[in-house]
DNA sequence: CTTGACTCTGGACCTAGATCAATGGTCTAG
DNA sequence: CTAGACCATTGATCTAGGTCCAGAGTCAAG
């Protein structure tokens, strides 16, 4: 059903995934991709798993996972049974992590939003509402 | 007008701010707080406007603000006219960037939600629209 | 005077996620 | 066959913002 290409080398597929060769090897140490085959040569072989892995990689990226936390997925995954759940589980605590997150952003731009607002923009330093708050104390509500 | 204490040891200023000595020397070395006055055993010797400064650098560390953008505010803030200005635009350039991010988290979320909210958590991996979609493609909207 | 707490300098080390350099072997088009 | 592109390994370097360590000098209380 597949159509299976033919054998790759690191430079092709850092070039169909757009990573740059270093990184796919910098990968293959830290355990995110398993160790390819090689030629004679050494030099190392791909096949296509290999492309769609590392497409998974930035995917997860993307989302905000640490490597360390898409080293994990990647295992998770191959668990047919109960890798779905744990995953959904890593899922749902990065979500936490990033409403967390989005929630402390807020509360600092309410912050400085309120600073920028409140200063003329001229004046003397001591009278600038930025430069006080930095200064002296918490913004007033 | 105001108290002033009599001079500190980095001890003591460390103390005070709630910062760790080896921040403080950091800090002198990187330009965010001048070269202090000498004992003669050569002890670094602090007057509360150190300890002032110090309070301002982790009020704007804060507001997300980096050390090279502070020195930068602390520079600014010393020039009694141009300063206000100009601090006022570098807050402004800080909310823009506080915004674009905040932005970029929720649209990250929204994704990684609505791929958590389509998951079972059981079944085949191949069946998870999580691992589908590291995997394969885009989320449908 | 002694003891324990404090400070000095210079430089190494840490995290995360790569990226680069040096040196040398391999592959392929012409 | 050869030039130039590609690939191998090992190990260093980078960013940011510190943290830690060793070895030596200083301070203050008792």
């Amino acid at each position: 059903m597949n159509m299976q290409t033919s054998p790759l080398t690191i430079g092709a597929v850092a070039k169909r995934v757009g990573v740059a060769i270093d990184t796919i090897r910098y990968y293959e140490r830290e355990g995110l991709l398993p160790e390819p085959q090689r030629r004679a040569s050494g030099y190392r072989s791909y096949g296509d798993s290999t492309v769609a892995q590392l497409r998974f990689i930035r995917r997860a990226k993307e989302l905000g996972f640490t490597l360390e936390e898409i080293r994990e997925l990647l295992t998770l995954s191959a668990d047919r049974q109960r890798g779905v759940k744990a995953v959904k589980q890593r899922a749902q605590q990065r979500l936490a992590a990033i409403e967390q997150r989005i929630a402390e952003l807020q509360r600092v731009r309410d912050g400085l939003a309120q600073l920028v607002a409140s200063c003329p923009g001229h004046g003397k330093p001591e009278e600038c509402p930025i430069l006080r708050a930095l200064n002296d104390a918490e913004v007033k509500p």
